[in-house]
DNA sequence: TTCTACATACGTTCATGTATGTATGTAAAT
DNA sequence: ATTTACATACATACATGAACGTATGTAGAA
């Protein structure tokens, strides 16, 4: 075999990365070589060692090409204005929720991230995209508290990095939880619900303080 | 160097296990070598696998070691008799958080298991560990919420196995986000206030609905 | 003396990275 | 329109090293 035109080279890029998803997802990424990644997408190691640095480098880009899609859907979100600030997180965390449900792209980048790879060395870099996903999460999640209290939506007196930690935590343990044994609960329904009781609990006075 | 008398030989063992906690965190499971633990715990790998048959059987002893403890306690709290059931889930939700917050042991395992190490192959027996702990957590929980309506101290339309659902996925994600990275938030206070943010939120007949 | 609790030594496997081969696409020169 | 020259997109081959499991050695306890 020899040189392709450069839309059957990225044909072969994505062979790559999605037959990286697959078994990354079955044997977990330090246990899986390029080896048998090149197997499953047909190719050899040579395709890979082209197309990638090396293992840590095709992962990022795996993360990259399925996690990379969620920034329009937050600048979407962002632009619609709302009365209540809070509806703006329902929307987000419902949406997120919607999507690892009917997404198995997305369910499997996501099971793969917390259960089939190890946050260490080189792979490191997935546990940074994380913190900074949540830290993002978390501002705006906290700036919309602040606001929806603010507006008379919330108590007074409701502590927003509070609330936006709880929220963040509730929505990482559902993932987490689901993408760990998906015949545990409904996530579909379940999520919302538990999220909806969330923010119930956030409107009661008595209960927002230590 | 040569035979040990039976206590000498245990506290080599506990050294191999002290010196595999510190070094799984490092460097994730997966990429420490049994040599690595050796030299950390200052013997060869002979004496490692003396005490155990492979990488996977000193992870389950160290597993062990440290999760075992929580039998207890959990024997303790349930013997209690609460009027209210809640207040049962509710100590048992703290201590676990206390003990997260307090013992560097059980955070470590904790960070360990979450962030450092596949659910995958062998070492996939510490998956079905966790399930099996959520499980019976789930059982209380779920119990424990379904007395409670019954007593009139929560709506009696509430989904118990829901409400169940979402304080374990609560005190998931709270530690699960805490061992990621313990910059991010104060556990101690706002573990604590997450979940009485959450149970009020239960009290809600609004809310518990989808 | 025998068994224990290791240390040491050995052989094998396996993944990695690189070096090299090679056939084709592409652009420029003729 | 060919031909030439080079870059591209891989496949193949090779060398290296690391980790593993086991086999064997050994000094002290029982």
């Amino acid at each position: 075999m020899a040189r392709k035109t450069k839309e059957e080279a990225l044909e072969t890029r994505n062979a790559i990365l999605d037959a990286a998803e697959i078994v990354f997802q079955e044997h977990g990424v330090s246990r899986t070589s390029l080896a048998e990644i090149a197997a499953a997408a047909g190719v050899t190691r040579g395709a890979i060692y082209w197309h990638f640095a090396d293992k840590a480098d095709l992962f990022d880009a795996m993360t990259q090409r399925v996690f990379g899609l969620m920034e329009e859907k937050l600048a979407e979100l962002q632009a619609d204005s709302h009365e209540n600030p809070v509806d703006l997180l329902r929307k987000l965390s419902f949406h997120f929720l919607e999507r690892v449900v009917n997404d198995p792209r997305y369910f499997r980048l996501l099971e793969i991230s917390w259960h089939k790879c190890e946050y260490v060395g080189e792979m490191a870099t997935i546990r940074d995209t994380h913190l900074e996903c949540g830290n993002r999460y978390l501002a705006i999640s906290e700036e919309a508290f602040r606001l929806a209290a603010e507006r008379g939506f919330l108590p007074e007196t409701l502590d927003a990095r509070q609330a936006a930690v709880g929220l963040m935590v509730l929505v990482d343990g559902l993932v987490l939880n689901w993408t760990l044994d998906h015949t545990l609960f409904p996530l579909d329904s379940f999520g919302p619900a538990i999220i909806e009781t969330y923010l119930a609990g956030l409107a009661v006075p008595a209960a927002k303080g230590a």
